[in-house]
DNA sequence: AATGAATGAGCGTTCATTCAT
DNA sequence: AATGAATGAACGCTCATTCAT
């Protein structure tokens, strides 16, 4: 009798008390996992290390996730995910090239100087050694990028050139310049977008001088 | 008589059987390390994986090498070395920054093709995640690349932008555009070379366009 | 309502069976320990040679202590802790000096034949070297010796000589003395006692005669 | 014939070469090893400290040792070599009982006074746990007290008291005693000589009292 | 006899994962 | 579902000893 009366006063807060464990736990084990992956990279980074930031028992992660390595990509996906749709958006509403560039690139920088710790985390450094880690989701990102060109192509939008050099070129800007950019005192993801975007588009005799 | 001779002789003889075995050993170590360290990335691989890769007894590792980091610096030492000189040598016989440009690229995806499985090591797959790695010899490299563009700048032969965005610009796209490169069937580093150049020098609109 | 009180009972049930196996654990180490100890001496003992002796895992070793040295400790101490308060009740009861040590010395050799396994852990031979240590525990109670003399000397009890060579002299005759007689055939830890206590107090010609 | 010559020219230089490098490196391990146990204590040592402290190659320390427990003897054996004919010829010229311990004792005591570096050998800190070790050589010197003992019962120069445990006490006194005077800032082998004597011979009641 | 690189057993320890509670 | 002790493979590394030179 009790029991069931215990159980109702639960089903009143909302969603069964169960399910908001379950996701209070997931986040937890996330967001520790985020501070430590960024703290020490992902190759020194323990399971252990993880749950030691959540106040759950080292078999509970497993309830969770099935390895470091998931928790990781689930990390990753969630950044890929909360900038995935806004990238989508900007394309969709982008009416030439230079617009569309534009919108990718400044959504990407401001996504940078925002989330500096997701960012950092995929470049870890671990001793003497820079890393770059990409995971399926980001990947999946760049290939909506890559669609997107060949699309632009064949609209027109884009000149008919080396469609996977062209994303490899607008990746391995993004990534390297945003590098850069968070290194500087007072990150500015609008410059940085401006300096991509005209180099892309004009070639560096386009491209904005500095002051 | 023959007996001074002899040892005469054998003070000059070259290398003994000793050096002869050191250095097979040493060499052995470092193709196995590398092999290891494209297969598994450089996280994932440990000393008894190298160690495995060649004949020897664990202990000789060490020997060798003081540990898996040793190593792996010295192999991508071993590539930086292999490849600065010839961008330098690039450098000062440059006539223009198209010239320059032209050659680095070229050098770069050159080497890339040729040296396929050193390659490789930098942009290991451990898992899912797609890793890069800079090694001081790496990052060496590219200060000397961010160096000339600055004088470029001073010397009125590169547009006075945003250096080191510019640096960041060509390391992007040289790693990026290499691993697509890489992947193609029949990867043509002249092409990509090119296609690189006139993106830097003319953006988008200049670059030639596919058959 | 019946919950409740089950609740309550669960909590006052006493060990659950997790702790019953912690301690039993814990227990098998020790007594494993020991044992090796006894065997190899110290310094000649591995963890290994330890967890071997139990049925338990390497890697469980660890859960309960951090090092060989700890679980030195811990036995040192465990007889140690045994032995001291003994001695303690000694002296409060003991009426001169004679009895103060006659009292000490029957703990001490009654200690050694009854302890045989802990003893000779003390006393370990590793290959041919003979070897005695000290733990902290053991040299706490050396100093609760030599300050009982300090104070005997106050009190008039015992004559003022130098007492860190007095403290010396009777440690130094305990382990000397116990060595032999547990070697021999029927130790006689009384016989003992009143050899090292007549010794102590009259000199060799007060010593009980061998029949 | 030039051969002939060259040895002769060796043999005027009195013992051969060879003979000559071989003593000097055997005494260069001992002297090495003697340094090292010292200060490492002997389970911390390895043999490639000692070599380290010689010229010599690692290999060539199994030219004139087994094992790190054969020098390790040696070195022992050496002191105690050093000391047992001095103890042979105080016995011989004793005559009492009193003269005759005392000459032992007084003998001791300078030794360690004097050999503070080969006692402290004996007497190694591993961590927290102190450690004494007697080997071969030295307990044979014991086995040579204890006849001395027994044929002094014979003589009636010593009471017939239990020898085994007299030895014992002989012993144990002597390293503790020793122990304690080293630690001492102006260490008086004499006055311990004159403390452990008299505590044999009457009792504390006899033993000189601290000024 | 001397050398010093090679050997490989063994060490202490970590850690992802399992599983009884 | 949560717990946390148990597991044992694997790791990096040391070191006494061997052996080709």
């Amino acid at each position: 009798m009790s029991t069931i009366e215990t159980t109702a006063n639960k089903a009143n807060q909302g969603p069964g008390k169960r399910e908001q464990t379950k996701a209070a736990n997931r986040k937890a084990i996330l967001d520790a996992a985020r501070g430590v992956f960024a703290q020490l990279g992902y190759g020194a980074t323990t399971v252990r290390d993880i749950i030691r930031g959540t106040g759950l028992a080292s078999g509970t992660f497993y309830n969770y996730f099935k390895s470091k390595e998931e928790v990781f990509q689930a990390l990753m996906d969630e950044s890929a995910l909360r900038v995935r749709p806004q990238l989508k958006q900007e394309r969709l509403k982008a009416k030439s090239f230079e617009e569309f560039l534009y919108g990718m690139f400044s959504i990407f920088f401001n996504y940078v100087v925002e989330d500096h710790r997701a960012y950092e985390m995929m470049r870890a450094n671990s001793g003497q050694i820079r890393v770059r880690m990409d995971t399926p989701e980001v990947i999946a990102g760049f290939d909506e990028l890559r669609v997107d060109i060949d699309d632009g192509i064949t609209r027109g939008i884009v000149p008919p050139v080396d469609a996977g050099y062209l994303t490899a070129t607008l990746i391995g800007m993004a990534f390297e310049i945003a590098d850069r950019m968070v290194q500087r005192d007072d990150p500015d993801p609008v410059a940085a977008a401006k300096f991509a975007t005209s180099m892309i588009v004009g070639g560096i005799n386009k491209v904005p001088l500095e002051k």
